[in-house]
DNA sequence: TGAATGCTTCGACTAAGGTCGAACCATGAA
DNA sequence: TTCATGGTTCGACCTTAGTCGAAGCATTCA
């Protein structure tokens, strides 16, 4: 009895533990199978199919068949954003899904979220970029300085081309765990994209977890200082 | 079965139609009491009651009691960017509430959006900011320039203070019935608060209507013109 | 053609939770 | 105190929808 768009129906496919399960992980940013989202959500296949019937038709996937596989991802960016905002939402109200397992540390420590880094040395870049005067406020705006985008042509990343897509380069990203902000957008996607090409570090199939290998740590801590800064740095 | 945030948990609380209904009211930015929530949301007073509590206990409402009456609000930014984000969703994949009565025109037209213009005159106002350069983007990032800021400060708009606060100063706010972006943040709010002093627009208390009058409507065009531009301006 | 794999559809079961009437508390006014 | 008003709590009802077994398509491979 309103005016308005369905929030609730949205809201409602989220709302479901299984759906949510399977979103979350496609927070990735991956295109998953069905058969992988239903071991994904602890739910037999058929359930899973009719959940993810359910989303499509929401508008909330993705979905592509390629043989007898169907993948699914996440629909768009803005999806992901929302999705970005209610973890953000459940953080704060102290719901976390459950505490178990070494996984969850590993997650704390690095993390994807939606092809960024997110986790500590998520806000650690954020803060070293920032500190560093590569990243700016424009009134809270996160904004990419002349300075940063030099460090990022550095670093082969073609900031050029990122300004030319339609999605937006820097984005400031609340971590659920930190409860402190990361890189996110195009170019916050660049740099996890080059970590993984310098063989820095990888990501997990399955858990969202990106582990850096001992040199990749050394680099990056390298790369981006958190220290005090060095005369005239 | 997993790591990170509840975001099912949340997103369910949003996704029952009566809390939704709730929610949506709250969007205006007011504080409104149970029963005046009971009525909007069409449930009885009890039901109400209930769903407040629990929407209360997943954080997502700051209440506040005055004598006999109990005042609930949305708990923070946050929660409204949330939900608007769930608008946009819900718009996108073609789910409006329903589409009966004037309402839903004079919704599209000019409506309050967290206490800031959205609708047509939203994005009219938005568009035109943007042309006459007072608004720009850093790499799709929203930032006011330096005429911009003049211009606000002309129309006795605090820029100053509304910098040092905490909140962010502009965003682009995605609108879910044009399908383009008004502007939002503590500016967009020091806007719609101006047309209200200058008696060019009033909200209506119960459905999110800005009605400008006539006098305001050309006053509004006159501040922010769509036509072609005038040669030097 | 047949077998195996990946996914969908159907139907029945079950549990979760939204709903309201009725009674109960709290505040404020007379 | 007594009454009226605004909210909350309790209990019972009942719809909704998530769940899985079983059967049915579709695609690939031998």
């Amino acid at each position: 009895m309103k005016e308005g768009p369905d929030i609730a129906y949205i809201a409602a496919l989220i709302g479901d533990p299984a759906r949510a399960n399977m979103l979350t992980a496609l927070m990735s940013g991956k295109a998953l199978t069905v058969s992988e989202l239903a071991e994904e959500a602890g739910v037999t296949i058929q359930t899973a199919s009719s959940h993810l019937s359910k989303l499509d038709a929401g508008g909330l996937l993705r979905p592509r068949k390629q043989g007898r596989h169907k993948y699914f991802s996440l629909a768009s960016d803005e999806v992901a954003h929302v999705l970005e905002g209610l973890m953000g939402l459940a953080a704060g109200s102290g719901h976390l899904r459950r505490r178990t397992g070494p996984k969850d540390a590993e997650l704390r420590q690095a993390r994807v979220c939606y092809n960024h880094l997110a986790g500590d040395m998520g806000t650690q870049m954020f803060d070293s970029l920032i500190a560093r005067g590569h990243l700016g406020f424009d009134g809270e705006q996160l904004v990419l300085t002349d300075t940063g985008a030099a460090f990022a042509t550095d670093f082969e990343i073609d900031i050029d081309s990122l300004r030319k897509a339609r999605a937006p380069l820097c984005r400031e990203c609340l971590d659920w765990s930190e409860r402190r902000s990361h890189l996110a957008g195009s170019l916050g996607r660049a740099f996890l994209t080059r970590f993984e090409e310098l063989s820095w570090a990888k990501r997990d199939q399955k858990t969202r977890v990106v582990s850096f290998s001992r040199d990749g740590i050394r680099a990056f801590h390298n790369l981006f200082p958190t220290g005090p800064l060095p005369v005239g740095g």
